[in-house]
RNA sequence: GGCCCCAUCGUCUAGUGGUCAGGACACCGGCCUUUCACGCCGGUAACGCCGGUUCGAUCCCGGCUGGGGCUACCA
């Protein structure tokens, strides 16, 4: 099996439209196929320079390695089609001495008209052939210098294939427009240069958007009349955002290499894409891309669209992370932690593991243990239903049992803690607040105990009694 | 206007001519617990509508409705 992934560099790419090419990737691990990546620039005019770096950037960040395209090369090459130009030349050839396509010269202003008309009165819109039977006058215009574009001569009858996501698809071909091929200014459309290149590159299945599904009898027109197997077609339907539309460049889809920069990990982008439309048929939802290159396959893929959903993402990204070895996420953390050292973040992992969604979070959850926790004076202390004299008894226990090497045995530390509070009738659980925003400025974050061993004897005593020295000061202002 | 695609909880989905219509996310309870989180237990929640075929339809067929797409010298 040889698939390929063919986006036009007219912007980055979004969820959407990496999915497709998470599929096409897919299906070829499966299979044990080869992955082709193909740059559909043949539209000058919405051409964006440096997205087609950006394109690739975001499939080596997901890990979609494709075996033959651009920088990797192939035997199959140039994969850029503005370099191929002359390779639609000489098809187009072809299919004039075919007599499957003829050239036309009729203005933008004709076309325009034409298709007016036809809408009035309730009809297709499609070429209505004016310049098929004055070949002979065109091709003096041509010679003349008047511009011509080259269309497909759609046969007539009709055109089925047996979608491997949609079943049996056909059309009437007598609904079908004769395709501009070749472009006045020489460059091929989409449709021809699509033809053309995935069987010179040996394509076995066209797995793309199902917004091509109209124009596909087009292209089996083309192999039928180039004398060419047509490959399989596998329509895939779109993702949708939470209003229901079309995730589009234009509805502002995010561009997925901002997904990093968010903290998604891309194990967990690649497998909540696989599930948008995808499904393994058993109750298993957390794949890793190896387990899902292994169970992937077109056939069950669902066809009807799919809302993209970010809390689905959330939580298959707070999964992979829980998943990932200290390591790897001392590795991954490197950019959300930035100025830590690996030591630093190897112990940092185990407190933060179990609370990150996004390693993004990792930044917020670490700062007090990192810098100076801010005092946030918004924030009762001592806190409710703690009395002064609890909470400075408390903040005393603690200090005298830190400066004795409490620090070493956090086990022991927190039983004696939780054993003085609870004689003197408050739960632990309340009580212990004090030492939460004593040691890390806030009653909720990483655990308190181990917070005070990664931050060690010294910071952790200095920040225990300038809480007592606040809390000192803040009674003699209450009494 | 013409043509095409799609339709199961809020979302992603499984599913079969006879099922208590299953799972996951989200949501709501509870448990665990030094906070938060993790984890565990439980709960609310779906076959769009109308016909037909059939002993019986979520499932097969048709229509409708709704959503989406194509209808360019864009892809």
């Amino acid at each position: 099996m040889r698939t390929r992934f063919a986006p036009s560099p007219t912007g980055p790419l979004h969820f959407g439209s990496v999915r497709t090419a998470l599929f096409a990737w897919l299906a070829a691990r499966h299979a044990g196929g080869a992955f082709i990546l193909r740059i559909e620039d043949t539209d000058q005019e919405r051409y964006i320079p440096g997205v087609e770096a950006l394109i690739i950037e975001t499939l080596r960040w997901l890990g979609l390695e494709w075996d033959e395209g651009p920088e990797t090369g192939g035997p199959h090459g140039p994969y850029m089609q503005s370099e191929r130009t002359e390779l639609y030349r000489t098809h187009a050839a072809d299919l004039v001495r075919g007599g499957a396509a003829y050239w036309c010269t009729c203005t933008p202003e004709r076309l325009a008209a034409m298709r007016d008309e036809q809408r009035a009165r309730h009809e297709p819109t499609r070429y209505d052939r004016r310049c098929l039977g004055r070949q002979d006058e065109v091709e003096r215009e041509r010679r003349a210098g008047t511009a011509a574009v080259l269309r497909l001569l759609m046969p007539p009858g009709t055109t089925e294939w047996d979608d491997i996501v949609r079943g049996r698809v056909s059309f009437d071909n007598a609904e079908i427009d004769d395709q501009v091929l070749l472009k006045s200014d020489g460059f091929p459309t989409y449709h021809l240069a699509v033809v053309v290149d995935d069987h010179l590159m040996d394509v076995t299945h066209v797995i793309r958007a199902d917004e091509w599904i109209p124009s596909t009898p087009k292209h089996l027109a083309l192999y039928t009349a180039l004398r060419w197997d047509p490959p399989r077609f596998a329509h895939v339907p779109p993702v949708l955002d939470t209003d229901g539309h079309k995730l589009s460049k234009r509805r502002g889809a995010r561009n997925v290499l901002e997904y990093g920069e968010l903290g998604y990990v891309p194990s967990a982008v690649v497998n909540a894409m696989a599930l948008l439309g995808w499904s393994s048929g058993t109750d298993e939802e957390v794949f890793t891309p190896d387990d899902l290159c292994r169970r992937f396959t077109l056939e069950r893929i669902h066809p009807a669209p799919a809302v993209f959903d970010p809390k689905r993402l959330d939580d298959l990204n707070g999964v992979h992370i829980r998943r990932m070895d200290v390591e790897e996420l001392v590795e991954a953390l490197e950019f959300h932690l930035p100025g830590t050292s690996k030591d630093t973040r190897r112990r940092l992992v185990p407190l933060l593991r179990e609370r990150i969604v996004t390693l993004a979070d990792a930044t917020r959850l670490a700062e007090p243990l990192l810098g100076e926790p801010v005092r946030d004076d918004s924030i009762e202390f001592p806190p409710k239903g703690v009395s002064d004299d609890v909470a400075g008894a408390l903040l005393d226990a603690c200090i005298a049992a830190v400066e004795a090497g409490g620090l070493d045995d956090l086990e022991q530390l927190r039983e004696t803690l939780r054993h003085d509070v609870d004689e003197r009738g408050v739960k632990a659980r309340v009580a212990f607040r004090v030492l939460f925003i004593a040691v890390l400025g806030s009653p909720v974050g990483l655990p308190v105990f181990d917070s005070m061993a990664f931050l060690g004897q010294e910071t952790t005593l200095a920040r225990l009694r300038t809480a007592r020295t606040r809390l000192l000061r803040s009674s003699r202002n209450g009494a």
